[in-house]
DNA sequence: TATGAATGAGGTTTCATTCAT
DNA sequence: CATGAATGAAACCTCATTCAT
């Protein structure tokens, strides 16, 4: 909760609490009043700022899409082979999922609560980014180091499957750290194409 | 929709109904409306079978959990080597998912909106399955046909990560039958495990 | 609540377990399945024997009335003097009311929730009553042992609110026994009598 | 009816339509779409001021025994004697039922449908009143003026019960005014103590 | 920028009653 | 005599949104 002394600016302060309760108790559960409330203001600073409630969702969806794209964008420049590249770039989006939990919850379950336009938008940028991750193993196919039995397509659908579930699954503090299921989910990936 | 021919007992077409509906728009967004017009009665006769909106979910529920329980064990009890056994498994709860997909769906977005009570319940049962599918990984490890540096319990999630997610992307008549996914699906399981 | 070994009949069953819940939550807030299932049978059974819920409300006036009416001519048609006659019936309208407090609970709070037609057979028969309870203390007043500066009806409404009001603090096993309150009641109205 | 040249302030209107329509027809058989109707305002309207049809009532409530309290010490703290000071108090509260007399009436009638919560709370402050009263009467037994042989609170009991009931007979307009009603119970309730 | 009163549509649920069996 | 499935109306309440200030 949104103490008084919350000195960031009122917009950021409804995001981020909005994606806290969306993510506790889903979109539909969270009513407009319990977000402005946890932001320490009132409903008509909400809608001066977004324009509705869909916006807030849509806003929290389009970061993390900005950010997943760049860090992706990011590992995939480096001069590396491509298994070195696919293996970094696995295991840091499931880090960096992990840290944002959150708004994956909340991409997965309330995706289909956008209104349609924003819902198309949303969708476009997420086919872009798997596009770009089913490239690089497209591309390790073509230099012979991984399998070519299996459709790209086929695998990019399994391992995001895995990385789109660890809000399921994973606890902050439990066994494993972020960056160690980083490393098993990578290894498992590369293995499995071999 | 339900049209005023169908014969089928009236719980049980609600149940359909909304399960179909519950699928298409979610848990939240179908109102108690909208699944007893599909059903073709009123709202009274669905409150005279199940307690609420809730109990309907559940009873969605309830019925995956225990159909895709008895296909586990009828699996696991050949005679087959576990590897076998394992690939035969897996590629079945794909397809038999992908069958039942509507169900599966619903099973991810909106177990959030169930009753905490019944959401323990729900929550024991899939955890029983999930264990029983560990223990033919932990099998394999021991009879060393399985590598050992992979915590089983990491794979199980990797695994059904991929499986649950089916929903988000597979479209019938799509490129790949369901087999097709299965099969591979399996073998990239087993790919990872060697 | 009753059990399967409860051989009273039907309709006896239901009016006892009415009167019960009636006094427990009010009329409004106890339904007709609470009804039929603290008596052990059926909806339909109830519709069987009682034309309506309203029906049941006035049968256990009908009872509380005939009761006490009776009980007044018993008292007032002996050779006592009015002051003792009058003392008589005023206690043991109090004992009696305590003895069924249910009933008079109901009585209160319920009466205008009956139908406008039961609602004023219900109130003929309690104005006789009344009328019947004014006409001794006229008559102590003519024979010059009441005094005559308070209108009887005054003294009557005085004393029933009293009577009524018994329901909202007697409690059985309390400090003083029905007779007990009875007797200073009647004492009471005797003194302010004189 | 509240018009829609009604100019007081949306809660007092609801209110007061409120306890009208109580009085009349019972609290659980008005609807809340009945009381908005009469208050010229949406229902929307009405759950932003109270935060529900019970905190309607319990309003209502609070308000009479805030009154009552205020004029009982008012009159309880002059120099009179105990006899005058408890004739002035008792003909007061029959004086200001009767010009409350919808308030009173859903008082008795709809006590039991609050919540358990607030009932608890409204109790308390009741049993306080009468605990005051009780003392003046118990002031007169130790001084001499009233008898002792009636327990005191049996006294307030049989006294509060005459004035509760008020509503199920006294009519404005009627063969006596509200304050000869006073006069006449007072007097009543001090000869039946001397 | 921000408030908070007010709207109006829609939500889930309850319930007395009926009726074919 | 009795059942219990089904109705249909009405109940309370929630909520995203608007707008005068």
């Amino acid at each position: 909760m949104t103490g008084p002394d919350d000195t960031r600016a009122v917009p950021r302060r409804l995001l981020s609490e909005a994606t806290r309760l969306f993510a506790e108790q889903g979109f539909d559960r969270t009513s407009v009043q319990e977000i402005v409330a946890a932001a320490g203001v009132t409903k008509g600073a909400m809608y001066h700022y977004f324009g509705s409630k869909d916006d807030l969702l849509y806003e929290i969806y389009a970061r993390v899409l900005r950010e997943q794209t760049e860090r992706l964008e990011k590992f995939a420049a480096t001069e590396e082979p491509v298994a070195r590249r696919l293996f970094a770039i696995a295991a840091d989006v499931v880090v960096s999922t992990i840290a944002n939990l959150d708004d994956t919850t909340i991409f997965l379950q309330s995706m289909h609560q956008l209104s349609p336009e924003k819902r198309r938008t949303v969708r476009a940028e997420r086919r872009r980014y798997h596009e770009r991750f089913r490239g690089l193993i497209e591309e390790g196919q073509q230099t012979g180091e991984f399998r070519t039995d299996k459709p790209a397509e086929v695998v990019v659908d399994f391992f995001f499957g895995a990385v789109h579930h660890l809000g399921y699954w994973y606890r902050e503090g439990g066994r494993l750290s972020a960056q160690e299921v980083g490393d098993h989910f990578a290894d498992l990936l590369l293995s499995s194409l071999r």
